[in-house]
DNA sequence: CTCTTAACCTGGACGC
DNA sequence: TGCGTCCAGGTTAAGA
């Protein structure tokens, strides 16, 4: 499910509902997610108090004097803030209640999402090797240059690779691609600087009118407040494997690069 | 290092 | 209706 702008709104969504409120409790349905809910959760989190709510890439960090609780989405996850007596459907796995009576509640079919806790003043492993950030400084087309050259792999795959730029996933990657004129295919190492630039400016381009639009929602997705993302409707190429291109009219091609489902125009992108 | 592949898990869509 | 197969927005671990 998330990539980047999905994982930005339920931070938005979520910020206003949880930032200054102490943790009354947590329960755990479930602990056994992509890697087991480590024993911090419940011991340490109850009782404080909760500065801010952060986003590392596609993480969440629920950030308390105690250390922080890190939240990954996966596929399939949802953070939603919903009153204590909402009944509790499969797969609600974690619920944090706060002292405003509100329950944050983590729901994951798939369990490819992660709870984890990260010790004050330290940086989890799993943060460790990211690449920058897109929307922020350090991310251009001179750094993309820089870190493509001697790479064989499809740019397609080096732009989703968390190691190179955080929180392109599949769907922003196909339009990032679309929107730069490039091949998914191409190599990777041999796209020019030029190219890189528009690839960068692309990328930024479409994170940020998905935010805008509250993310895309195909099948699980949901904000906090339960509101679907918006951006499906922009999608140019994502899902749209036969259909004419929206720039050339021509069939929209289709294939596996690294594994992951891939479309794109074999005119209009080089 | 870089690259490829398999694996984790559930639910929905589809074909028969 | 039921069953088998395939696919899905992510990431790591293991092996070449």
């Amino acid at each position: 499910m998330p990539e980047l702008p999905e994982v930005e709104t339920t931070r938005r969504g979520l910020a206003p509902h949880v930032e200054g409120r102490r943790v009354t409790g947590v329960v755990l349905r479930r602990v056994d997610l992509r890697w087991p809910i480590p024993p911090e959760v419940s011991v340490l989190l109850p009782g404080q108090r909760i500065r801010g709510i952060y986003r590392r890439a596609k993480y969440l960090l629920l950030d308390t004097a105690a250390g922080s609780a890190l939240l990954h989405l996966g596929m399939s996850g949802n953070l939603r803030v919903v009153p204590p007596v909402t009944p509790v459907r499969a797969h609600d796995h974690v619920d944090i209640a706060l002292d405003n009576g509100q329950l944050l509640r983590f729901h994951d079919p798939r369990r490819f999402g992660c709870l984890l806790w990260q010790a004050p003043g330290q940086t989890h492993s799993l943060l460790a090797g990211l690449g920058p950030e897109p929307l922020e400084a350090g991310f251009d087309g001179d750094y993309l240059f820089a870190r493509s050259r001697g790479r064989s792999s499809a740019v397609k795959t080096f732009l989703m690779d968390q190691a190179v730029v955080v929180g392109v996933g599949n769907i922003y990657a196909a339009e990032a691609l679309f929107m730069a004129g490039i091949s998914p295919l191409r190599a990777a190492g041999k796209i020019s600087r030029e190219r890189y630039a528009a690839l960068a400016a692309a990328s930024q381009q479409v994170l940020q009118q998905a935010i805008e639009r509250g993310g895309t929602t195909l099948r699980d997705f949901i904000a906090p407040d339960g509101a679907r993302g918006y951006f499906e409707q922009e999608l140019q190429v994502y899902g749209r494997a036969g259909a004419p291109c929206p720039r050339c009219g021509r069939a929209l091609k289709h294939a596996l690069i690294g594994q992951r489902a891939s479309v794109w125009c074999g005119h209009c992108q080089r």
